[in-house]
DNA sequence: ATCGGCTCGCGCAA
DNA sequence: TGCGCGAAGCCGAT
């Protein structure tokens, strides 16, 4: 068991007598969650209660309802199970940083442990937390299997400098976590009521993107389409996962974002399934080995998502072609609406906007098209950023992140042929597309979906 | 259909 | 120090 390799200490502080306190952030689930089990080793270790605190945030980095809908739901399911293992979950509201040392103070608790996020705005909040607190402050790697600082020390160059890094220690981190227990002490306090639904409706998001009904929230749910994936559709994904117009991928992204699915629990299933090995590793190849490398992405680079935190070779490529002729223009208005001459283009975006998923392959095809339709490659990122974090139920992942840096900026990808306005920056094509695939029956699988109800819950 | 070139930085072997 | 190689690319030559 290597626990304590996924567990670093923000502050040490002076231990009290209280209740362990998990403030959750982005691994939303009971099952297979290293930093609920810390929280739980801790609290049995002091013999003391063991509480759950979200503290849920008026807006976040511009999330909609659609993804405002799909968290609370889930964690919802996550409160219900918690009560049944005797662990109170508390719902806080507005500023975590005033209020996280503020619930910690009106409870008494002994210990503090968080959730491991690479973002800013979170280890912002975290920091904040950590100044104003006197007690310990453990911070738990829970998404990643092999934890972000463990698998390496620094930014990684691309996939195959950090793959060996991350194999070497696979097994090892992939031994099952012991599951949560029913907690032996009980919390004194009175018991913490939540208005769910009146939470939902009372949220003031922007409600103009809405849920979806075509994939349901939560860890159950999440389960329940891992266990389908791996029965009907892991066998073709390697030959599948690519193309738009097969439904070959695995859809498990909203849960993995939303952490009520773990990498773990997914590995495991992978792994234990009869497919063929080269799907089996094709898989895992997506969901260990490029997840965790977007976790490294951001972790070691505080530009993550923006034009500065392009490798050298890129920004010295994309500034020399910067002022470039760019035959197609486009506003982020035009894009938003799906308005260009390219009409895979116009369904990727719809789907997006439909369904809240964008299939992987078009997204890189999506990226690229508003680096050559924009301005500037600093504006190119900055509204695909826009549009993924506004539509996409992952939005505001690092994977996000990631993708759409290596589809503009040629992080952890090479220099390709020089061309016009991408520079160095590999470059992709509608004519690709048509070579590889039956992208009309994309698009036109796209046009109904956008024209009918169905989708829209 | 398939192959090599495009071109930079990193890891690793030597 | 040199060599091999890299997320999905394109393009032209065969």
């Amino acid at each position: 068991m290597h626990l304590h390799e996924r567990v670093r200490s923000l502050t040490q502080g002076t231990p009290r007598p209280g209740p362990v306190v998990y403030w959750m952030g982005r691994d939303q689930r009971v099952r297979d969650n290293a930093a609920l089990v810390h929280a739980q080793v801790r609290a049995r270790e002091a013999r003391v209660p063991l509480v759950v605190a979200f503290n849920l945030v008026p807006s976040f980095l511009g999330a909609t309802l659609r993804q405002y809908d799909f968290m609370l739901t889930g964690l919802e399911e996550v409160a219900a199970d918690l009560e049944e293992k005797n662990i109170r979950f508390y719902l806080l509201r507005g500023d975590p940083a005033k209020n996280i040392p503020a619930f910690v103070r009106e409870i008494g608790a002994g210990a503090l442990v968080g959730d491991f996020e690479p973002l800013h705005i979170k280890q912002g909040w975290k920091r904040a937390v950590t100044r104003t607190i006197t007690i310990p402050f453990d911070e738990v790697d829970a998404r990643n299997i092999v934890p972000c600082w463990v698998a390496s020390e620094k930014r990684e160059f691309g996939a195959y400098t950090i793959r060996n890094k991350i194999h070497r220690n696979l097994d090892r981190f992939m031994e099952a976590l012991p599951s949560i227990k029913k907690h032996p002490h009980r919390l004194s306090h009175a018991r913490h009521r939540i208005g769910w639904q009146e939470l939902r409706e009372g949220l003031d998001v922007d409600a103009s993107v809405a849920p979806v009904a075509w994939i349901k929230p939560g860890e159950r749910a999440a389960l329940k389409r891992l266990r389908a994936f791996v029965r009907y559709g892991l066998a073709h994904y390697e030959s599948d996962r690519n193309d738009p117009a097969k439904d070959g991928q695995s859809n498990l992204s909203p849960y993995l974002h939303f952490g009520q699915l773990s990498s773990h629990a997914v590995a495991r299933e992978v792994i234990a399934s009869d497919a063929p090995k080269e799907a089996k590793e094709a898989f895992i190849e997506e969901l260990v080995v490029r997840r965790e490398l977007a976790d490294n992405f951001c972790f070691y680079n505080r530009h993550y998502d923006v034009y500065r935190g392009l490798p050298d070779w890129a920004r010295t490529t994309l500034d020399k072609h910067k002022r470039d002729a760019r035959p197609h223009r486009y506003s982020l208005q035009k894009l938003e609406e799906a308005a260009t001459h390219d009409d895979a283009w116009n369904a990727a975006q719809t789907e997006m906007v439909v369904r809240g998923k964008m299939h992987g392959y078009m997204r890189m095809y999506w990226a690229k098209k508003i680096l050559e339709w924009s301005p500037s490659p600093t504006a190119a990122i900055r509204n695909a950023i826009y549009l993924n974090d506004k539509y996409e139920l992952d939005g505001r992942d690092p994977n996000g992140y990631t993708g759409i840096m290596w589809a503009i900026g040629g992080v952890h990808d090479r220099p390709w042929g020089e061309r016009p306005i991408f520079g160095k920056i590999r470059y992709m094509n509608y004519a690709g597309l048509k070579r590889k695939f039956d992208i009309g029956a994309y698009v036109e699988r796209q046009l109904k979906a956008s024209s009918s109800q169905s989708n829209i819950r």
